[in-house]
Parts: structure tokens; C-alpha cells; sequence
DNA sequence: CACCATAGACCGAACGTTCGGTCGGGCGCT
DNA sequence: AGCGCCCGACCGAACGTTCGGTCTATGGTG
């Protein structure tokens, strides 16, 4: 059987990159590592993509296009505050991790890039709605009352994205629904027995 | 009164360098944007460090001594597991934030350099030796038999990890101690009322 | 079926810019 | 005079990107 020619598209493409940025750092990744990792040369990868800046762009808007869309989910906008709260966190795990090479790169954005300073707007703007809901899920009386509404989210988005630094698939053991039940289930109920 | 020449030492050139390493990512940041920051030129940076890199390995070194020693205090090793876990969660959060420049750029080295790679090697023994401790307070009965205690420790240092990503001191609200014990009574006993 | 034109995917070389760092020196203080 | 701290000019290497091309596959035509 002929070998046939391995040809790159956009998207496939996109893939590779992210997988370097989120190795590397997107600053510290080279479009000369990129053409080693995908098996061609610098040139080659300007015939599929604009720039480096923009295959950053795609995946930035890829991650936050995700996580917004979960918070408009049924679970996650009627019921108690409480309940919403306990499926967002569960549900922003299981995003995270079914998308997480796109969510690791959002996570990791530090703004020396346009497009880095966009993505860190939006993520404010995700930041603020949960919050909102923590604060809902206090005045309701179902969260602890010696931790501050601000302090708890924070906690709780710490908790959610630090799955990103260490999830592996199918190498961690434990799948994506059993994590983000995982997380759910310390970040309301703790660790101890 | 005179205006007078303000000098630096290694230590307050290094001060000023960590911040914007954790500003701009090491990699993106430049010594000319470090020159800039510094209010000095390029050149007089060597006249007080041998180089950029060597300057990554100061702070990183400051970092992972910090919490290895932190590992070596008497409650961290006397004791129940349990309470020993407790004490280290809440410590490490409260040195987290006394030391954050120098512990952000630790929890954010890549692997790029050299210097990396031996703090990521340190890294990974700091957490075997938490992970350890999980295990064993789950040995003794005081955590949850639902989260295998890979899963727990990781979790518990995802989460005392992610205070380096939103603390900013004197903006924060709470403090060092606040925070840390915000922190363990969120790990052990969750959000809810 | 053979030939040709076209398009897609690729490449080597080069460009302008930025990088970390060095060199040779000046200035101010003791 | 000597030293510490500073600086302008410059260096070689690496960066992201562009230019002008080649090669291969495909479809149309005779």
C-alpha cells in the first residue's frame, strides 16, 4: 500500500500549536518548533494559518466560547443558586477537561499579546458571573458564612482550573465525569470523612 | 534635600525582575522591558547579575527552599497525619503569599531552560511527599473513601496553588493567615453551610 | 489515453526586528 | 587614584514572516 502524503488543515494544524504553546508557553514556543513538531517547514504553516497570533486567537476563542456556553446551560441558569453553583463547577470541570488544551492556553494567558489582553476580558467577565452566583448561593443561607462570597469564588475557580495543570487523559486515572465530580464534591463537602 | 541616586543591589534588581517575569511570563519578558522597569539601562543589569537566566534560578531557588522547609517544621512532621495535612495546607498557602513573586514563578516554570527543569524536578518531590501524607491520613481513616488520595492530593494542592493566581496583597481583603485558614477549612470541611 | 493547465501543499532563502549579552568607557564618591 | 555603578554602541543569534519558487494531484480537452 502507497504511503500516502500527510497533509495539514487549519484545524489540525491549530492542534499541534496548542499542544506546543501549552508545552512551552505560547512566548516561548517557536514557529521553528512548530514546523519540527508538525513534520514541516516555517513557511508551510503560513499557507494554513494567518500567524502565530492568530492560531492563538482560534484557540483563545475556542476555550471561552466553551465555558460561556456552559453557563447558559438549563442546570446552570434555573433552580436554586446553590444547585446551579454545584453544577457549574462540576460542569466547567468536565469543559474543561474535554477541551483542555484550549482551556490550559486560555488559563495560562499573561496579556503581552492583543489577543491575550481580549481573552483576559472575557475571562474577568466569566470570573464576574460566578461570582454573582456565589454570592446568590450566601444570601440564600447555603454556603459557610465565615468565608466571604469573594474568597469562596475565587477558592472555587482555583480549584476547578488547577485540573488543567495536572489532567491528563487517560492518564489520571479517573475520567472526566468522575474529576469534575471529584471537584464538586471537596469543593462543597471538603476532604475530611 | 539632594535627590539621591538610587542603586541597586542584586537582591532589589532580582525584586524588581520577579515581578515582571510573572507579569510578562519569563519568556516574554525581555531584559530591555526589565531595564525599562528597573529604570536602568541593559548593561548595568550584568554590572549585578550574571544573566537572565541566572536570575530565574535565584528566585526559583528562593521558592523551593521556602517550602521544603516548611515540610521540616514540627507540626508538619509530628503527629496524626491528619492534623500534620492540616498544618501543611494552611502553612503552605500562608508562605505561598509571603513569598508570592518568588513561588508564582515556580508554580508557572515551563521547562524552556535548564533552570526550569531542575525546579520542576524539585517540584515534583515536594508533591510526592505531600502526596504521601494524603495517603497516609487516608490510611488512618480521616478522609473521605471516595477520592483516592492521588486524586485528594492533587486537588489539595491544586487549589493552595491557585491563591498565587488572584492573591494580591493589600487588594485581597484578607490576609496571609485569613486566607491560609480560608483555604484548609474550604480543603477539609467545603463551601457549604 | 495522453497532455496540459491549474490549484493546493509544500519549501529554501531572505528579510527586518528583537533577543541576551559584551565591550570600552564615563562619572561620582571616598 | 581607585572603585562602584552606570551607559551607549555594538554583536551574533534567533525570532516571525514574506518571497519566489517546486512538486504533485486533479480535472478538462482532444
Amino acid at each position: 500500500m502507497s504511503q500516502q502524503r500527510v497533509t495539514y488543515t487549519p484545524e489540525s494544524l491549530l492542534r499541534v500549536a496548542v499542544e506546543l504553546f501549552n508545552e512551552r508557553g505560547y512566548d516561548g514556543a517557536s514557529m521553528g518548533q512548530l514546523a519540527e513538531a508538525a513534520g514541516i517547514t516555517k513557511s508551510s504553516i503560513y499557507h494554513h494559518v494567518r500567524g502565530k497570533e492568530d492560531m492563538l486567537r482560534l484557540a483563545l476563542e475556542r476555550a471561552t466560547g466553551v465555558l460561556f456556553a456552559l453557563l447558559d446551560e438549563p442546570d446552570a441558569t434555573t433552580g436554586r443558586a446553590i444547585d446551579r453553583l454545584r453544577y457549574v463547577v462540576w460542569r466547567a470541570t468536565e469543559v474543561l477537561i474535554e477541551e483542555l488544551p484550549y482551556v490550559t492556553l486560555l488559563l495560562r494567558a499573561r496579556g503581552n499579546t492583543e489577543t491575550e489582553r481580549w481573552a483576559l476580558d472575557r475571562r474577568r467577565e466569566l470570573d464576574h458571573r460566578v461570582a454573582d452566583l456565589v454570592a446568590r448561593a450566601a444570601a440564600e443561607g447555603d454556603l459557610r458564612a465565615d468565608i466571604e462570597p469573594r474568597l469562596a469564588a475565587r477558592l472555587l475557580f482555583g480549584l476547578v482550573n488547577s485540573v488543567s495543570e495536572w489532567y491528563r487523559p487517560g492518564r489520571s486515572g479517573a475520567g472526566p465525569r468522575q474529576v469534575g465530580e471529584a471537584v464538586a464534591a471537596v469543593a462543597f463537602d471538603g476532604l475530611t470523612a
